[in-house]
DNA sequence: AGACTTTTTGCACCCGTGAGCAAATTTTCT
DNA sequence: AGAAAATTTGCTCACGGGTGCAAAAAGTCT
């Protein structure tokens, strides 16, 4: 190896060392330069920079986060893939976590038995944070999480849970529930039928509940109701044509109330092309979500649409904060009528 | 602090000598029973594993990845959000790569000046390999890539590239247009019309130019062709009105050959509900990629089925595999024939 | 049992950076 | 100019574990 050489040959490890030499000044110097707020003056800043840059020089944030005990990157645990949404929450969260500095490591959890490896897989990067979107964390999967748990904080995100130690961002569900009720009240619809998605005992969603309690209150009669067994456009059809298939039109509910656009665009295929009825003429679809094909020319589908953007602002703001009190921020969205209801 | 604490309390930082301290041996011991393959009795792993249970113990892969040089991360960076088939590529991509002991970063490309930045953005957490699976990467950002590269490998996964220093894994677009193309001349259909998407320098599709070629060696004639500027049906949607729209039935294209089912979707919703054509009656179309709404009762589109899964374990081999040159690896998959064409 | 081979264990040194403090330098004020 | 205050810089120690070798222990054979 020769003196000359000067341009980072491609794989070689240039650190902050090589830096402070080739700009004449100290390590510790090289990596001020690289820290927000750091007290450096500006001209040594700028020497360091310009010999950061002919050598290609970047940071090692294994080091600095094995050093400062903080990683900038947070573990998004997701297991739900058949869900469009999922796509617009991944979307929007990597987005606003980036912008704000923050990596994301994006965890498949398998099987609901894989969610308690999947968290040990996010504790072994040291991760910032750990953020749950996805259906089958229950009560157990969160306990193993609270043991064997290297990260400051837990998060479930667009769902609520009533977990000891663990923060919820989500839209207020009651609320949410209470205005389509409302809405589907308000448009005439009498014979409701709601379409549930699966259960689990934490991180639930009060959708199903209170529509319910809302209908029940409201005109005495409890409404019919179906679970699919994930929030899965085709297996919501089959529960669909289990339940609608070979009824009359007037044996139809007047309504289908869906927890998710997920399972409502299930639906309403099943309705158009394989059961022959008209939405909403013979049946009306309501769904929860609006993911892009609900506003798109086929499906025109009314449905409640969560501020995702403005919930990952806020997931942002609670990376940043110190304090790791567990605590629950609900917010609100608000209906997208369309065609079908 | 009392010499009592023998529990993990949360969040503190039980190391590998801690465990040691526990279960009598050396620190180095320790280690190595959590190494597959590692020299070491039976007896003595047993001992540490018992120990590190108790202490609540796992290592930190960071320090392990800055102390060896191998991280087993990698970066994913994506910019296409809007088509339904990331999710699917994200799932299988995650699922595969975890069970081989790879963990992902995903990285949200925001647009092509952020680009480079996100390639940055990998390099500092020193991946062993980026993969790109995404539309805007052209030579220029790859050239970038190449210099400020800290890390092994660079991988465009289903697209391939001539950019040197980059290994493709995809499909092999030539023989799957001309398996679509011969579909289509079989069937009978003699007026289509292409629409593609976006075109990059780099990492291209070959699929419009191979249909194309085809059809004009066939036939002898140059099919009409329309571009949408991004995979997302409401983008295709507006193209196809503006194409299409206006024109009488024996003006029309008998077959919509698209670029992927993002395109032939909202391709099909246009024609469907804007224009008020029948599918296949009056137009035909067939896709590429075999997204999960393809299969569905509303579209029954004919595409083509990539072979994700099979390209996923291949990208698994070559993260494992100690050569870097660059090479592409092409697969083949198969037409799905549904209703659409 | 003794000599030799194989397996297992311990150790020095290194990976690249951050926190916090003390020394050096620059700026400000009288 | 000289002293005090503010800013900038360098340094020690630490973060947690991997590499490769040497010492120790265990197993094998005559």
């Amino acid at each position: 190896m020769t003196e000359i050489e000067r341009t980072a040959p491609a794989g070689s490890n240039i650190t902050a060392d090589d830096v402070a030499a080739e700009a004449g000044v100290s390590r510790w110097t090289v990596n001020r330069a690289f820290k927000k707020d750091a007290s450096i003056s500006a001209k040594s800043r700028e020497k360091v920079m310009r010999a950061a840059e002919r050598l290609g020089y970047v940071p090692d944030l294994r080091a600095a986060s094995l050093a400062s005990d903080r990683s900038h990157l947070v573990a998004l645990l997701v297991d739900d893939f058949a869900n469009p949404h999922k796509l617009v929450m991944l979307e929007t969260l990597t987005r606003v976590l980036r912008r704000a500095g923050w990596d994301t490591l994006l965890v498949n959890t398998l099987d609901k038995e894989d969610a308690g490896s999947a968290l040990i897989n996010a504790s072994q990067r040291r991760v910032d944070a750990v953020i749950l979107i996805g259906i089958q964390f229950d009560d157990e999967v969160l306990k193993t999480a609270a043991h064997a748990r290297r990260f400051r904080k837990l998060i479930i995100f667009a769902r609520t849970s009533q977990s000891p130690d663990t923060i919820s961002i989500a839209v207020d569900d009651v609320k949410a529930m209470q205005d389509i009720a409302g809405y589907v009240a308000k448009r005439g619809y009498r014979r409701p039928m709601f379409l549930a998605g699966p259960r689990t005992s934490s991180a639930h969603l009060k959708r199903k509940e209170t529509f319910m309690a809302f209908w029940q209150e409201r005109f005495g009669t409890v409404p019919d109701c179906a679970s699919v067994a994930a929030y899965d456009p085709q297996l919501a059809a089959e529960v669909v044509t289990a339940e609608l298939g070979g009824r009359g039109r007037s044996e139809l509910p007047d309504i289908l109330v869906c927890e998710n656009d997920a399972l409502a665009i299930g639906a309403m295929d099943v309705i158009r092309h394989r059961l022959g009825w008209r939405i909403p003429g013979d049946i009306a679809v309501i769904g929860f979500d609006d993911i892009p094909p609900a506003g798109g020319l086929n499906y025109q589908l009314s449905s409640y649409r969560q501020p995702v953007a403005e919930m990952a602002e806020y997931l942002v703001e609670v990376l940043e904060s110190r304090e790791d009190r567990d605590f629950t921020r609900l917010f609100e969205g608000g209906i997208v009528p369309r065609d079908s209801a």
